[in-house]
DNA sequence: CTGAAAGCGCTTACAG
DNA sequence: CTGAAAGCGCTTACAG
C-alpha cells in the first residue's frame, strides 16, 4: 500500500507535519508560529510540509493551553426582528473575519433557552458575550456567575454595573424635531407606537424638549400614540389632519408609521414635502427608500452600536474595564422633508 | 489564608469537582457522565460537588477526544439581505439549543473573505458547514478540501454532487397563476425583477406554463422584467394598464413590486381585488401584512428550507449521504385575490 | 465499584 | 538551533 493509498480520515495533526518535515513537534510548532529561534531552511521545509497536507491547527488544541479560545457568543432574544441584523454585522466586523470565530445563539426572548445558550456558550469556554436586545427597554442581567466578560448591546442591562452601549432615542427624538424646525415647520405632531415602549417614551421626550426650546408645543398638546404599524399612522393622520388643519409636519415614531403617514395625506391631497413635512424613525431602507416622497428618516447607527460593543469586548477581554456608552443617532434627509422654495 | 480568599480565576476543572468530592477524575467523569457502574451514592457525591462549584465541563477537551465538536459554521454571503435570517432560524431550531452551537460568518460575497472564513472553520474544527446563498443562482461550490460535510441552501452548488437544498421557484411561479385562475383571472400579466435572476427566469418559466396548461397567454405576451423594487411595479403598471386595459390580474415577481403595483392600482382607479387581482412573491410580512388591501404572496417557506439543510447536515455528520432537495413554495392569501362575489 | 495511566493535539519552559 | 518532557482538561480501556 503507497503512501498516496491511505485515506486521510482525520485532519493532519502537527505530528503529521513533522513527520514529513523531519524534525520534531517542538521545532515544527515554533517554525509554524514564527516562535523562537528556528533555522531559516528549517522553517522552510515545515511551512512547504504543512502547505502540503493542508494543515490547520487544531484550535481547541490551542485554547485548552492557552486558556483563550478566540471565540465568542452572541446572545440575540429576536433575530427575526430587524434591529438585531445589523447590531451582529457590525460585532462582525469588529471581529475581523477569520480572527475570532463568533457563536450566535436565539433565545426567541425565552429565559429557559436563554440560560440553556448561556451554559453552552460557557462550555465551550466563550472569551466574552453580547447580548443584544430586540427593544431598547432594560433587560434582566445575566443568571448566574458568568466568568467571562459581558456587553450588552441596544437594550441595556437592568444592573448599571453591567457595560451597556445603547442609542440615545432621546437625542433621536431631538435631532426630528429640531430638523423639522430648520425646514421652517413649527405646527408639528408626534405619531408614535406603544406607550409601553421605553423606545417611543425617550422620543416623546427628547421632542418635547426640543419643542419647548424653540418655544413650540405639540400639535394635539400630546403624542399620539397607538401601534408601530401602517395602519395606526394612517388613521392617526386623519385625526390630526381633520382636528387640527393647520399641522405642517409630522415626526413619526417608526418608518412603518411615517409610510401609513404618506400614504393618507396623499388621499388627502396634502402636499409632502409642500405643504406638510414628514420624518420616520429606524431609517429602514426597505420601507423609507421606494415611497413617495421617499422618507426622511433617524437612524440609530446600529451597525455601528454593534461595532463598539464588538471593540469594548475586546478591551474587558483584555483586562480594561470600559463603560457603558450612549451613541447619537442621526437624521437621513430625503424627499420628504425638502424645503419647497 | 482561607479556601474563600482563593480567588476562582479558571473555571472549575473536573480535577476540581473530583478532589471535593473526594474520589478520581475517572469516577468523576463517569458520575457527571451517567457512564459505566459508579455506586448512586458516590454519583449523588458527585453532582453535588460539581453543582456547588457551578461545573462546567470543558467542551475543548472533550472535542479534542472525541473528534466532534458540537459545533457547525453557518457561511452566508449576505446578512443584510432577508433571505438569510429566516433559513438562519430554521437552521438553528434544527439543531436545537445547546445542543450544537453555530459559527455565523458573512463573507459580504466576498470569496477571500470566504476562504478566510472557512479556514478558521475548519481550524476550529467544525462538525459540517451550511452555505447559504443570497439569490437562487448556482454558486461556486466551497473551493480547496473541505473535510467535513456541506450543504448548500437557498443557492445551490454549481456542483450537482453536493448536496443542495432549494426552493421550487418554477413550481412557486406556477402556483401563483394557479391561483390567480382559481380566483376566476384571465388576463394575467407578469411585472418581475431583472432577467439576470435565476428566480426571476424560473418563476417566468413555472408561470407560463400554468398559463399554457390553461389554454390561456400572458397579458402582453411576455413578462416585463425590470428591478425588484416599488418603482418598477409602479411604472410598469401605468403601461400596462394603459395598453392593455382587459388586464384582470398581476403576478409580482417580488412584494415589493407588489405593493408598488398596487399603490399604481389606487391611483388609476382601478379597485383590487373587486376588478383587478394582485399576487406577490416572498410573503414579507412588513411590505405585504399591512398594504391595502393586504398583498396575497407566494411564500418559499425559508424556516423550513433551513431547517431541513441542519437536519441534512446531520444526516451527512452521522455518515448517510443525504440528496439534494427541492422544496414546495406555498400561497398565502390575503385580500389582495380574494374573489367578490 | 474505583482509580492509575495513556492519550486527544498542541505549546512552552528547559536541556542539550 | 533542536528536541524530550510536561501539561492544558477530559475520556476510555484496563487493572484491581
Amino acid at each position: 500500500m503507497t503512501e498516496s493509498e491511505v485515506p486521510a480520515k482525520r485532519p493532519p495533526t502537527l505530528t503529521d507535519v513533522a513527520k514529513l518535515a523531519g524534525v520534531s513537534v517542538a521545532t515544527a510548532s515554533k517554525a509554524i508560529n514564527g516562535r523562537g529561534e528556528v533555522r531559516a531552511t528549517t522553517r522552510v521545509r515545515v511551512l512547504e510540509a504543512a502547505e502540503l497536507l493542508s494543515f490547520a491547527p487544531n484550535a481547541l488544541a490551542r485554547g485548552l493551553l492557552s486558556g483563550r479560545t478566540g471565540t465568542v457568543g452572541l446572545l440575540t432574544s429576536d433575530l427575526e426582528g430587524r434591529f438585531s441584523i445589523p447590531i451582529l454585522m457590525g460585532a462582525e466586523d469588529a471581529f475581523g473575519a477569520g480572527q475570532v470565530s463568533v457563536f450566535l445563539c436565539d433565545a426567541r426572548g425565552d429565559a429557559i433557552r436563554e440560560k440553556h445558550h448561556v451554559q453552552a456558550l460557557l462550555s465551550r469556554r466563550v472569551d466574552g458575550l453580547i447580548v443584544v436586545g430586540s427593544r431598547t427597554d432594560p433587560r434582566p442581567p445575566l443568571a448566574g456567575n458568568i466568568a467571562v466578560p459581558v456587553v450588552y448591546v441596544y437594550a441595556p442591562s437592568a444592573d448599571p454595573k453591567d457595560i451597556s452601549i445603547t442609542a440615545d432615542n432621546v437625542g433621536g427624538g431631538r435631532l426630528a424635531i429640531e430638523h423639522l424646525i430648520s425646514c421652517g415647520r413649527r405646527n408639528i405632531a408626534h405619531i408614535t407606537g406603544e406607550a409601553g415602549f421605553q423606545a417611543a417614551r425617550d422620543r416623546v421626550e427628547g421632542a418635547t424638549a426640543a419643542l419647548t426650546a424653540a418655544g413650540l408645543r405639540m400639535v394635539g398638546d400630546r403624542p399620539y400614540f397607538g401601534s408601530w404599524e401602517e395602519s395606526w399612522g394612517r388613521a392617526a393622520t386623519h385625526m390630526i389632519v381633520e382636528q387640527h388643519p393647520e399641522v405642517d409636519a409630522i415626526f413619526c415614531g417608526s418608518d412603518q408609521i411615517g409610510r401609513g403617514v404618506l400614504d393618507a395625506l396623499r388621499d388627502l391631497g396634502r402636499e409632502v414635502p409642500g405643504t406638510i413635512s414628514v420624518i420616520g424613525f429606524d431609517n429602514w431602507e426597505a420601507i423609507s427608500a421606494d415611497s413617495r416622497p421617499r422618507l426622511t428618516s433617524v437612524d440609530m447607527n446600529l451597525k455601528h452600536l454593534g461595532a463598539v460593543a464588538g471593540k469594548r469586548l475586546f478591551e474587558a477581554i483584555d483586562g480594561t474595564v470600559p463603560r457603558s456608552e450612549e451613541l447619537p443617532c442621526r437624521v437621513v434627509m430625503r424627499e420628504s422633508t425638502m424645503p419647497v422654495g
